[in-house]
DNA sequence: GGAACGATTGAT
DNA sequence: TCAATCGTTCCT
């Protein structure tokens, strides 16, 4: 999903940005919302893939998600942070500011620029108002790291953040330790190849 | 019915 | 470093 575009089309206007920042969760992940099983907040997350799963954090933010794997089993993409390219204007006015590096560089912050909530949740992200589209699409040159997920409990250890490497973008926080840095095609390859692992799996 | 907690953010 | 804020989940 790295790269790609996400667009909402929304009563006020239309937002979209480049795809900086993903955060993957699977099936018996310790750290994903669906390891307790089937609720009626997380069902989605068992649905068609290409569904989006978006939830209310901490009371006040929402978090997006696109469903990822085949219908029965669970896992769902994290979006945590996004390049704006489209609709800056209503971005800032949604935000209540102007800064455009701090317009979507987060979960929350993106959410929040693009007008995404509890409305959205379900949407199918192949048509419609909320679309994940390939325009411009310039991740497979691109260099990608991998590192542990932001704000988990468990499962600290796992490499599945995955950032576009430099991007000015990508959500504010403490520094990471870099498990991998490739194209695409690399890091896909040093899963297949055992090299970059998930711990208990 | 009640309590603890969270895939965060912004201010101090 | 810490408060804001509330839906979800789990326990009684």
């Amino acid at each position: 999903m790295l790269g790609k575009i996400l667009v909402h089309k929304a009563a006020a206007g239309e937002t979209a940005g480049r795809i900086v920042e993903t955060e993957a969760y699977l099936e018996g992940d310790p750290a994903s919302h669906s390891c307790r099983g089937k609720t009626p907040r997380n069902a989605i997350m068992w649905g068609r893939p290409g569904r989006a799963y978006v939830y209310l954090n901490y009371g006040m933010y929402h978090c997006f998600n696109a469903v990822t794997e085949p219908e029965g089993k669970a896992g769902a993409v994290l979006v945590r942070a996004l390049e704006p390219t489209r609709g800056i204007a209503l971005m800032q006015k949604r935000r209540h500011r102007n800064d455009e590096g701090n317009l979507a560089n987060g979960p929350g912050k993106l959410t929040q620029a693009l007008g995404i909530g509890k409305d959205e949740n379900g949407a199918n992200l192949t048509r419609g108002k909320l679309v994940i589209c390939d325009e411009n699409d310039r991740a497979g040159e691109a260099v990608i790291a991998v590192t542990g997920r932001i704000g988990i409990s468990q499962a600290n250890e796992a490499p599945l953040r995955f950032i576009i490497e430099d991007n000015p973008f990508v959500s504010p926080h403490r520094k990471q330790e870099v498990f991998l840095e490739g194209t695409k095609e690399q890091i896909k390859t040093a899963f297949e190849s055992g090299r970059l692992a998930i711990p208990g799996r």
